[in-house]
DNA sequence: CGACAAATGACATAGTCTGCCAGCTTATCT
DNA sequence: AGATAAGCTGGCAGACTATGTCATTTGTCG
């Protein structure tokens, strides 16, 4: 029996599909009950989980107290996601995957730092469309050091994803040995990879004062990328 | 009972002790009986944790087996390490955080840039020295997302020291607003890592076959920093 | 309605990590 | 050297995360 207080955080309707939560176009055009179940479930899971957490922190808030508020068993919390740490950070990570079709629409003439960070750019343009829904979450995994490991670990995930895509992408342009290009693509990705973050923590820090790609424009001007 | 059985990695004698292993400085003529013993003890979990993990995989191996191997009670292992992460892990992060030293002792006079890239070459140079010790752990590092998680949170760590001693060598310099300016600090620092994570990841996937800091050189190149 | 598939809950189990206490070893002081 | 204090170790109990399994419930479709 639990007696937690249900405090809606009211990010969204909630009876708005989990895939219009993120902004993200899923070809769909009626959820079956089932579905639609489904996704008000993992959306739930999510507001009880940062509603603990931001009272609680994130190590004291365990399983069962998540689950026991959307009134779930905890086996099922974790059919909807692999670890404790994936309720939250999963969404981060469905927001920023949109940099990968977001670099491969870029028009093929265009240079690598060009691509790169207008790719970059639309990502947080998007991400901060969001309102205050990325806002709160950053701010939930801010109070964790696991949280933001696991964060980064996606993230870099994301960077080797964004390498390959670069490394498809301008093949036959190779004029040096492969470990060489590939050193220097890791360099350039993983900078636009500091910028965002930067951004994004400065954003968080000033709880969303300026627009997210305001702070990236400014965050890119303190580096220039080298072409070979 | 345990019938593993004990290979040694001869990374180093073991009579030789930890400070020595990290070819680290510590104010120390001579250690009495029991720190000796506690420095041989805490490698040689890093011996057998290394050894297991090498052929099982990280989450394959478990706390007891390496405990079993050093013929330690499990219980004593977490209290030499906090978690069976840093068994590997806090090595990286004690070969790492002669970058804050480095950067101190940094004269006054430098950019930002240069006192950055010189700290950071400095110390991945004595990661190099260390010979294969650092290339055994980077790669037992690298088959598991977990540890290399674990790790991605300590260079965070890391990192924002840094950034937090570039703050204080440079204060007074301030000529922008304060968010804007570590805005900038933290892009410059996050493009640094990006530099040595790129550099190590090249070192490790050509198995140590060029220098490091050749390496973290050509690296360097990709990109170039924009004071104020 | 009835058959089929999917989702759920209720165990059971392994493994990580912490607190606690008793027993032993090492260091220190007289 | 001997006694005392301090530190280290091992074993036990307990909380929590995570996975496998199986019976039950619920949604879907003919």
């Amino acid at each position: 029996m639990s007696f937690v207080v249900k405090r809606r955080l009211a990010l969204l309707p909630t009876d708005r599909s989990l895939s219009g939560a993120l902004g993200l176009a899923r070809g769909v055009d009626v959820l079956g009950l089932r579905e639609a179940k489904k996704d008000r479930t993992r959306f739930q899971l999510l507001e009880a989980a940062l509603d603990l957490i931001a009272r609680q922190g994130f190590e004291q808030t365990t399983l069962n107290e998540i689950a026991d508020a959307v009134q779930v068993s905890p086996r099922t919390l974790l059919r909807y996601f692999p670890t404790k740490e994936d309720v939250i950070v999963s969404w981060v990570d469905e927001g920023m995957a949109v940099l990968r079709e977001g670099l491969e629409a870029r028009p093929p003439g265009e240079s690598r730092p060009e691509a790169l960070l207008a790719a970059a750019r639309d990502m947080l343009a998007a991400y901060q469309a969001r309102g205050g829904f990325f806002l709160v979450i950053e701010r939930a995994i801010a109070t964790s050091d696991t949280v933001a490991a696991r964060k980064q670990q996606m993230m870099e995930v994301l960077a080797r994803d964004v390498s390959a895509i670069l490394a498809e992408r301008e093949d036959g342009q190779a004029q040096h040995g492969e470990a060489r290009s590939s050193l220097i693509r890791d360099v350039h990705v993983g900078t636009v990879f500091a910028i965002i973050r930067a951004s994004i923590r400065s954003w968080v820090g000033t709880n969303g004062g300026r627009p997210l790609p305001d702070l990236f424009d400014e965050a890119a001007c303190a580096v220039r990328f080298v072409e070979t």
